[in-house]
DNA sequence: TACCGTATGTTGTATGTCAAAAAACAAGAG
DNA sequence: CTCTTGTTTTTTGACATACAACATACGGTA
């Protein structure tokens, strides 16, 4: 074997100019800073990030096809607003995709994976406390990465990645009630236990009724907001 | 009423020139004329279609983001090239967004959407006597789109149609056998006709079945290809 | 043959430019 | 004052060009 072949020694991939774009911008929107409705001017973008418009405008196509923003021909673009039919359809396809995810993971996973997932809900619990829409944000993240990864499925993965990021958004507001957030854990460590099981139908259920649980909170905190 | 709110003379709003790129594209791809694994060369594809590397770099970030082309970084694009894992993925997540599309047809769908998609088939039964890869892909998209609608899920629908070129993609090779087709016709029509009945169940369970009967005849090509 | 350096091709990013569309604004007629 | 019309400004859509970074292919040399 040749030095050549030495893989251990390869220096990490960085990420391209672009997806840092495109990343910041996700996260600009999932945590509210550019609220929906907003906006968006590619000069003034241009500036705020540093960047020349090409990879900005390719940047923005990316979240444009994720359905975050809003394109009006020779308009402009702006922070999707999410209609409360919208919102519903989203929660739809997340239980059903999720509902997939839940009975992969409990029919394929590593017994490690399950373990990083037990864990993962634990570090959630943390953040809870101290709280923060970054952090908060990074640990659920965490926890869908393991899900998806022991679930095994890379095109549902990336749907669901893609989901998430919407409901972040929505959530932004709707998850602030003090009540749905300790309550959601207990779905997720009951959601845990299932997994530890192999009970494939009870993971199901139990993940389908939790995202009907957070739809339910979301879609009250978007009626109110339509009044 | 002025003339300014009268919508009936609004002049069609044409798809914007990347918007009609990407549709190039993806046609080329899901008809096989851009097969998978062949190198796309940004330069030779200005040429080819006439448009500046802006606007088709715009293009080609849309169909990186549905997984059609694949990017090494500082190597270069080219056509996605679809493992027997993904092929399976693809067709686990089409399976069960389709079923949700499936039950929310039977239940909301207008009696004219009903009728409508009835005729899609009939229409579809057509095009498989005299064949062409875009009739019938035109004809599938159809029926589709038909059924999209009257599920009433916009978030489900743009997922599968973006899943649908894939499937098309795999399909060019492995629908061409005349047994499938036939088959797969009168599948369609059985489908059809639980949701005539409003019969939620069946039209799930059909549709799920009618996925997986497509997913066996692909993958059974793919495995092939492989050798 | 194996190695090394150079030439060439390709992508990634940045600039500058221009037309077309929309929006904002100003001016004039009733 | 209000409505309309004309003008200016802003913003997007698209193009051409340039150049650095990286990768591959090539060709010469040991």
């Amino acid at each position: 074997m040749t030095a050549k072949n030495d893989m251990s020694m390869r220096v990490q991939t960085l990420p391209g100019l672009r997806e840092q774009v495109a990343e910041r911008l996700r996260m600009a929107i999932a945590t509210g800073r550019f609220p929906a409705g907003a906006r968006l001017i590619e000069r003034e973008l241009c500036e705020m990030m540093g960047v020349s418009r090409t990879s900005l405008r390719e940047a923005l196509r990316e979240l444009q096809a994720d359905g975050l923003i809003t394109l009006q021909p020779n308009r402009g673009l702006s922070v999707s607003v999410v209609s409360e039919k919208t919102a519903r359809s989203i929660y739809e396809v997340r239980a059903t995709l999720e509902g997939l995810a839940a009975r992969l993971f409990a029919r394929s996973a590593t017994e490690e994976q399950i373990k990083a997932l037990h864990e993962s809900v634990d570090h959630l619990a943390q953040v809870y406390d101290n709280f923060s829409a970054e952090a908060f944000i990074a640990a659920k993240t965490r926890f869908y990465d393991i899900l998806l990864e022991g679930a095994g499925n890379e095109v549902a993965a990336e749907m669901l990645r893609r989901i998430h990021t919407r409901v972040s958004q929505l959530r932004v507001v709707s998850l602030s009630s003090e009540e749905r957030a300790r309550q959601s854990i207990r779905e997720l460590r009951d959601f845990v236990s299932a997994l530890e099981d192999r009970d494939e139908q009870r993971a199901f259920d139990i993940c389908v009724a939790h995202v009907q649980a957070a739809a339910k909170a979301a879609m009250k905190t978007i009626s109110t907001r339509e009044d």
